[in-house]
DNA sequence: AAGGATGACTTAGCGCTGCTAAAGTGTCAG
DNA sequence: CTGACACTTTAGCAGCGCTAAGTCATCCTT
């Protein structure tokens, strides 16, 4: 019934193409001119398949969180553990495209497979000693965790300005009034970053750790 | 030695009445040209005092985030008070104005008082224990959530469409399958919400309770 | 098989955007 | 009085999201 003669073009054809063209020219450069090129269309047969580029948008966003593959924990997971998965899973989704978290975070309409999928989780948990309040917020604070996080992470433009070009630490020190002991170079010096595998996983970590924490005094 | 003669327009006043617009017209409103409209020039005239757009959007972000007021704790504070503390002036002042959050996440620079203050936090909680990678690092991670926690909160545009006009709850039913009892909607029955205060605490307390645990687990 | 309805796309164009180039204007130093 | 400089204007470019109207091929009806 839906099945239209020859579409040639379909949402989910522009949904595809345009994250694909966004790894390309970025969130800046993706407009509805140069997506209509890449399908070897004019720009306005694109309106015939979506109300607005926002609906465009949203529906990236949507396809960005389900191909995380999401879902409830497995048979015997600790929830720890499957939340520590989740998160990992959703971030790399996130990377997965550039500017990937600011369509996510932008994103006014999620799908209902979506809806679905975070309602399944839910059961999950409480199943495993939540009450529906506890996991709803539990899962809410690391989502946007998460988000908050790549979002950082991918902010780094590709900048046009050469601020420091070689040496962005010796500006900071600069900044510091040369202060090479302040503990911000101390721990630049270590190692430390704000982007990163290792600085997610221990905010990751002390997240989890503090529900662990809350949902032990819930059930006393 | 830089004061002008009779400039009339400073980049400080730019930035303050483009915060002031930002909260009459929203993000999409504010335009160069009704930001020089409103400050009884041409447009062109803005591009004398900043380099482009972004820098003024650098700005703004600068300013929302100095006018948190944030700063090493008080004397005798327990660091878990103070990065509560800090954490709820962060949220005021992103929430301060119209999609605040989201031109502070946007922004790719910081201003040097902004780096001093922050050097200054770093240097307290080491006082208090932290390692500077440790610092660093929980802090990092709540300001993160807390940006990722008001880009959602603020996410809710003046959309057009009215989806679910007069009871978005009975939609969502309606997307599980009637499912009256489905933990997503018994947890919106008992009054929680991705979004408010009690959400914001919720998360935030975790995040401290596992950098409390975290600190006292790296000082054996 | 003729005729109308419909789906999918094109051509043309509106009002707007960020931004630039060049020309002015007003104030001050020498 | 003259030149220099700080600041603002006028004019305009290329590109944006989006709409209105027109053009076909295809399908359903008679």
């Amino acid at each position: 019934m839906c099945a239209a003669t020859r579409p040639g073009l379909t949402r989910q054809t522009l949904i595809e193409t345009a994250l694909r063209l966004l790894d390309e020219v970025g969130l800046e450069g993706l407009t509805v001119r140069r997506l209509a090129a890449e399908l070897g269309v004019q720009s306005p047969a694109l309106y015939w398949h979506i109300r607005s580029k926002q609906e465009l948008l949203d529906g990236m966003a949507d396809a960005v969180i389900l191909a995380a593959g999401m879902g409830p924990p497995h048979h015997g997971e600790a929830w720890q553990d499957w939340l520590a998965r989740r998160a990992r899973a959703f971030r790399q989704s996130l990377l997965a495209h550039r500017d990937g978290a600011r369509i996510v975070a932008d994103a006014t309409w999620l799908g209902p497979a979506t809806v679905r999928t975070f309602n399944d989780e839910l059961a999950a948990m409480v199943e495993r000693g939540f009450t529906p309040v506890l996991a709803l917020r539990t899962i809410t604070a690391v989502s946007q965790y998460v988000t908050g996080f790549v979002l950082q992470e991918q902010a780094r433009r590709p900048g046009r300005q050469a601020d420091q070009p070689s040496d962005p630490l010796a500006a900071l020190t600069d900044l510091l009034d040369g202060d090479t002991d302040a503990p911000l170079l101390a721990a630049i010096r270590d190692g430390a970053r704000t982007t990163g595998d290792d600085a997610f996983e221990h905010g990751l970590q002390a997240l989890i750790d503090g529900t662990t924490a809350a949902l032990a005094a819930h059930r006393t």
